[in-house]
DNA sequence: TCGTAAGCGAGACGGTACGTCTGGTCTTGCG
DNA sequence: CGCAAGACCAGACGTACCGTCTCGCTTACGA
């Protein structure tokens, strides 16, 4: 476990286990898609990693936190790849977004974490961090793209535009969690494109204004 | 729609008591906004009641059963008043969601319950019938008042109708629900007219195809 | 002797089902055979008797009293038959009481009675009502024979005849429960044997002085 | 041995304080004389203690178990001071014995145990090591110093000395306990002398078989 | 013959304790 | 000083019984 020959650590005394990390953040996934939010323990995160209790808390201040960042790197795996329009790129994202909202580990706690923000800062915070902005990154790319495409006019008024966006971008986000996770039905290539109609010519109003 | 549906009303024995079943209730609202989803226990609901903890299990099998049926009456508070167009109807009932949405007890636990759905089915309906529905009737009955006002056309096919109204509602309800309790920003009256623009937009288009 | 002692039979109203109170002591025996003193439930009892707990509480105070009118019936099986002489009739009377101490409704309710008793002074003067005296009653029954035998003296102190009695008695009874119950070893015709020359050597002994 | 016997002691992880293992017997003591047998609970006990209910449940399995270590430690007070004589010896046991069971923990538990121990083999034992052979000591010792004083015959036969002990034990044991919980009368002086020549009495004839 | 008072089975009621589980902290000894 | 192990306190969990209390019925006596 101990790397041999690394470099001199600045601090004294033992370094911190790096495979730990990774180890724990793993078994929280396992122990979520298993047992599901409510049911996950840190005593059976830390048996999963095959590590003391003691070294969860030693990073992670309390369950939220630590499912949060199990969960994070997962939405890294969105990407806007460039398929030609405004109207591909839109549905694309939507699809790759159900296809992550459909896999248990986010299912399950994506909804959890939030719920649980509502009464705590901190975790907010963590989360819009980690998760809320690295999926906004992709509207404001979309929106770039868009208007080097000509699709879409440059706004002049940086926060006119802003809010723009960000009302896009709950819309977008919104509807495809509330379909799936409260309406609890399947987003498929047809929702996904009647969707995208929609967006885009209100998206066009909305510019209008 | 809130009982637990017993077809046999089983005449014989002591009846439960009425009187409980409403403090219970109001109880859990309180202690939702006291403590919070995840705080809350079904001890302190009990004593808030002046009522035994068996009384609660008695009538509900655990704390997601008893919450979604607590926050469920509050959801009928939701009216569309004719304002007079599509318009006004629209970002009306937008604002009244989102103050809603802006209660303490609703705040909380409706996305815990949702995050609990997830792994059981039967949560999942009770969500459906005591929730998601209440809120889908008035969509509808928006879609038929412009109807008869002749802003919206008719639609001939009755099943292309309602998938349409089913997008609809996932787009207005997520994005108030992700406006608010993910991007954890208020929705003002700003907000819900740019978001009304578009919706509006938008539907014409879906309408169109 | 199962009644309470009801001074006014209070004339009026339905009368209390007698069958109903030989069903509950012998459901009381099966329950104590099945699942010992401690298992032992009013309602598994009122269950087993087909009668509800209503009708168990209106006739018992609680368990102890119910287990010791239960039980008590069985102490009534013990008999004095005569077998010619003092020492056959000791050594027959341990091992009929040896014998009734083998039976699993005695075994695991007498001492589990005796040690409520000790806090409960009703209950204490129940069992000594119930099984107690009817214990006793062998003890001077046998002097009296034996007397009539000539094998005991005539005692001319009443007094002092029944403190001995008393002595004889907790001899008996105590060695045979501590026997049974306590080193939990087998009262057999050996053991009984060698108990009764004890006994009648020192009951010589003590009728000298 | 109270210990639970841990045949691996597991050296790892952090060791049982043996700080809460006396505060918790103590307590169950108090508990014991407040309370009595069957008002005593766990949760009490772990109050009582400052301790934590799941500190008890780790070392006993349940009140039974618990309660007879709480107690055994009192059976150690007893012993066989050499009072010149069998007979003072014997009468200084009984009284001595007698005393101890007039204690509130003794009384209401030591029957309350034995009773839960006919359906219950581990406890039995539990019973047997921890109580009952600490006083079975002191008879065989008794006999010793008898023999050595010559007022009692050496036997030659081993068995049928141990026999003859345990029947003595039973005798000794039984009259006193059934005197004071069952006829709930007091061993006094005079009581102890009329029985202890009923014994030495019978012990005499049944040596002599 | 009919009212009425007590008995009846059923089962809900407010409680108490159970034994288990989890959260988060605190020792141990090893490396 | 980090780490695995595991004991520690605190307190919620859901269950089982307790003894009491309605319910809507019998059932027997006496007016």
């Amino acid at each position: 476990m101990l790397s041999n020959g690394h470099p001199k650590p600045a601090r004294t005394g033992r370094p911190r286990s790096t495979a730990a990390d990774e180890a724990i953040l793993e078994a929280c996934r396992a122990s979520l898609v298993d047992l599901g939010w409510s049911k996950l323990t840190m005593g059976d995160v830390a048996t999963r990693a095959g590590v003391a209790k003691t070294t969860l808390y030693r990073r992670w201040a309390g369950k939220n936190e630590l499912v949060v960042d199990a969960v994070a790197v997962l939405f890294d795996e969105l990407e806007l790849p460039d398929l030609g329009s405004l109207s591909a790129d839109v549905q694309g994202v939507v699809l790759q977004f159900a296809a992550l909202l459909d896999r248990p580990e986010t299912r399950t706690s994506l909804m959890a974490v939030v719920a649980e923000s509502t009464r705590d800062d901190a975790l907010r915070t963590r989360i819009r961090d980690s998760i809320v902005d690295r999926q906004k990154r992709l509207v404001l790319l979309g929106r770039q793209r868009a208007q080097q495409r000509g699709e879409l006019p440059v706004e002049p008024d940086e926060a006119s535009a802003a809010s723009t966006a960000d009302l896009i971008f709950d819309v977008i986000a919104g509807a495809v969690v509330h379909r799936t996770l409260v309406s609890a039905e399947p987003v498929d290539e047809d929702w996904a494109r009647r969707f995208t109609v929609l967006l885009l010519a209100g998206l066009g109003a909305a510019a209008a204004t």
